[in-house]
RNA sequence: GCGGCUGUGGUGAAGUGGUUAACACACCGGAUUGUGGCUCCGGCAUUCGUGGGUUCAAGUCCCAUCAGUCGCCCCA
């Protein structure tokens, strides 16, 4: 049998947890007035490359790449901002009259990793951009959106974790200072640490073996190499939050993996037990150089991924009530004449609006109800060779356990009746009938 | 790229080298010639991820391989 690739999965019975992310994306979304944008699941390589950066693991190891018919290299993008980036100024969207401009995008992403909890090789991001404002308000809604969805979808002991690397410059400055630091350390440093020395200096920081290491604690700090107006960004961005009543803690160690970003990062975590090391629900800040990097005019921009597998663990974890599937009707069919007479009355009642279900597959008569009941069906209309004669049938409601006969011709309105009774059964609104 | 664990019907699983691969759920049929959910009866794996090996004998032991899963790195 041919199985699914590596890493990737099909969305079967979950479904339910994706639609529901989905609509509160679409719900929260409006709220701050992002609007929809849709970009390729492919892109020159290129573009990768020099916008995530070179040395990341993303780009070095992790990305698809094919060469296509045309010789062009192409790469499945890994993550989503390069392809906005790129989107916003092919389409000169900077152009607008409507400043800055805000979008969200939903979608595959695709990475070379080995796969488990919370992490696949192809997995879906919900993600944010807003391009052209450097105001430290800019930053603080985009993180009271990434927030409001979080208690939109009812996530419980998140933590939203806050930190500044400042602009290019006192980024560089940042480095060199902890090489200088961790230098005569080395030799008592783990091995990843030694990697990380070379490779990411900023991530010595947030190591799990070395985190109580002697010369963590002396470390130098983000903080420390900020400009001023850096540091005034950088306030200003908690002042903001906290006036708009969202939690943060400031984590001086917190560094991102991405080249782009600078001044404002965050991420926002969900307990350890939860998700173990993937616990980053959401990881964002400020790239105010990559739209220049990428051919476009200076523009400051900033925005934050979520990993849309890892919300449907924590709303799982949450038991975020998911409505139940069900029908109006189910329609039992008895024979042949009767299969055919049920035909238009099922299209009939379709066309009104009803859902409606019934048998393909000549099973017996006990079958049929066990699968009206495994549908969920309020209704079971049954038809046989007497119904057909008669041009009546037996309804029978489930939910109440009563049973009527009743013609043809008043099956949909009798059906529509009983479902707008005091008893509404409607599960896709609050509205719980006249009674209540 | 590295390490741990796992692989038996549609599903969950038992099986500790010996003959016919438990059990439960689901599904199908019947008892009930047209009324589900309860009950009873019956059916449902020529074979244990795949390939090779050891043995008189392998689901069981060994090797390889594939897949899944969890962790490390890294990330959403």
């Amino acid at each position: 049998m041919i199985r699914r690739m590596k890493g990737t999965y099909d969305i079967t019975d979950d479904i339910g947890y994706y639609k529901a992310i989905e609509k509160q994306i679409e719900r929260v979304s409006k709220l701050f007035n992002f609007k929809e944008i849709r970009t390729p699941h492919f892109e020159a390589r290129e573009l990768f490359h020099r916008s995530v950066g070179e040395d990341t693991d993303i780009v070095s190891k992790e990305t698809y790449d094919f060469e296509d018919r045309g010789g062009r290299i192409n790469t499945l993008r890994p993550e989503g901002t390069a392809g906005i980036v790129r989107a916003f100024n092919e389409n000169k969207l900077y152009a607008s009259n409507i400043s800055p401009q805000k979008y969200y995008y939903y979608g595959s992403m695709f990475r070379y990793e080995r796969p488990q909890k919370g992490r696949f090789r192809e997995f879906r991001q919900f993600g944010a951009e807003s391009f052209g404002s450097n105001h430290p308000s800019m930053d603080a809604e985009i993180i009271a959106y990434a927030a409001t969805l979080l208690k939109a979808l009812k996530i419980k002991d998140i933590t939203v974790h806050l930190n500044s690397l400042g602009d290019k410059t006192s980024k560089a400055n940042f480095e060199k200072a902890l090489k200088a630091h961790f230098q005569p350390h080395l030799d008592s440093l783990c091995k990843d640490c030694k990697n990380r020395y070379e490779e990411n200096p900023l991530r010595i920081l947030d190591c799990k073996v070395d985190k109580n290491h002697e010369s963590m604690q002396s470390a130098p700090k983000t903080v420390d190499y900020l400009t001023d107006a850096d540091k005034a960004h950088f306030e200003s961005v908690q002042a903001y939050l906290k006036s708009a009543n969202i939690d943060v803690v400031v984590d001086h160690n917190l560094v991102r993996g991405l080249d782009y970003y600078t001044h404002t990062v965050f991420e926002i975590k969900v307990s350890e037990d939860l998700l173990g090391s993937q616990n980053a629900i959401c990881g964002g800040g400020r790239y105010n150089n990559l739209v220049e990097t990428l051919d476009g005019p200076p523009t400051p921009a900033v925005g934050f991924a979520f990993g849309v597998e890892r919300l449907v663990v924590a709303l799982k974890e949450n038991d975020y009530p998911l409505s139940e599937d069900y029908l109006h009707v189910y329609v039992l069919v008895m024979g042949e004449q009767a299969r055919l007479n049920a035909a238009w009355l099922i299209q009939r009642m379709r066309m009104g609006g009803l859902m409606v279900d019934t048998d393909y597959t000549e099973r017996s008569m006990k079958a049929q109800f066990k699968q009206s009941a495994n549908h969920n069906a309020r209704f079971v209309a049954i038809i046989g060779d007497k119904e057909v004669e008669e041009g009546a049938l037996n309804l029978k409601d489930q939910q109440l356990n009563t049973e009527e006969r009743v013609s043809f011709n008043d099956l949909y309105v009798t059906i529509v009746d009983k479902l707008t009774q005091k008893r509404s059964d409607c599960q896709d609104c609050d509205y719980k009938g006249e009674s209540q």
